[in-house]
DNA sequence: CAAGATATGTCAACATGACTGTCCCAAATC
DNA sequence: GATTTGGGACAGTCATGTTGACATATCTTG
């Protein structure tokens, strides 16, 4: 997990111009955007095709994992897909035991999402592999890469969503 | 398209630490990465279901517009889906003549890929969306923060498939 | 307490975009 | 001439999203 302390020179390429944005540098970043997003996810394919499961049921153990306890409605907002296409997938995760519900202690409508010790297993593997990509990019670019890195993908972001990506750290 | 010159101070975003790499550091870049991603491409969404068009064909033209003349095979690599996927994509794109081929003047098996103006006026239409989006990201996080940006998705790339990726550019 | 709003679950039907496997043709290459 | 390569086509399947309608339990409010 070392980043950047003894590492190899950043990752050369070419700076995007000081003054204007030219239609090829917009093209770039769509273009990385897409590749590198591509490549990062693929790592976890293998381990979710030998489960018999697809890349929802990561995204709902991806968040699982980051928010325990979060409720259905809170992981429909970060999915953004509709409350049957997430239905089906964690009816699938639940009857595998790889996550749990339990009814909200304040408001026992609510169903409150847990992995199982087997659940967290699993997003364990596949988080390992998500890691492995990320952190060799970032180590490849240094670190005030990571940051712009960041910055940018932030403005990415509708304002008004900003704080809920924002809520999911820390 | 102005860029970073009167524009406002660089979007804040907490910096990358610059000795460890925390497994909330990975998270954040997975996170963000997922969610910008979305958001860029939300905007073309509205767009092309207007034209009963899917995401797949988007990939599509935005691929030909890039690379005017190439062949199927060589989209065949950018996408990275099967040849029957692609093949219905292609199909459709035909029929509503946004797309049309021309037998390879080298090698005549090949069917090169252009825009008909048609097309073409689709695809400005598409990449203006992801434009406004992108355009405002790289304002709002900076020209450094853009390098970095780069940067880092390059590293997510595995080496192998850089070359393609630099090969869209200029 | 009654009425309404909210959180969740479920059923049916459908669209998109991937996949596999197989077969075929034309053109290039050995 | 035989093999390889580029492309197209058909049939079937799967994963993941959609809409719309409806049910139930619970919370909130007048």
């Amino acid at each position: 997990m070392q980043f950047s302390a003894a590492a190899a020179p950043p990752l050369k390429v070419t700076p995007a111009s000081p003054l204007f944005l030219r239609e090829d540098e917009i093209r770039r970043g769509i273009e990385l955007l897409y590749f590198g997003y591509s490549a990062m996810i693929r790592g976890a394919d293998a381990i979710l095709e030998a489960q018999g499961l697809g890349r929802a049921h990561h995204r709902a153990l991806y968040f699982i994992a980051r928010r325990p306890g979060l409720s259905v409605g809170e992981l429909l907002g970060l999915l953004g897909i509709t409350k049957q296409s997430l239905g089906r997938v964690l009816t699938d995760l639940n009857g595998r035991e790889l996550v749990e519900q339990r009814i909200g202690t304040n408001d026992r409508r609510q169903r409150l999402l847990l992995l199982t010790p087997a659940g967290a297993a699993l997003e364990a593997r596949l988080f390992t592999e998500l890691e492995r990509s990320m952190a060799s990019a970032y180590n490849e670019a240094g670190q005030q890469a990571v940051t712009g890195f960041w910055a940018v993908l932030m403005g990415l972001v509708p304002p008004a969503d900003r704080a809920q990506v924002e809520a999911l750290q820390g």
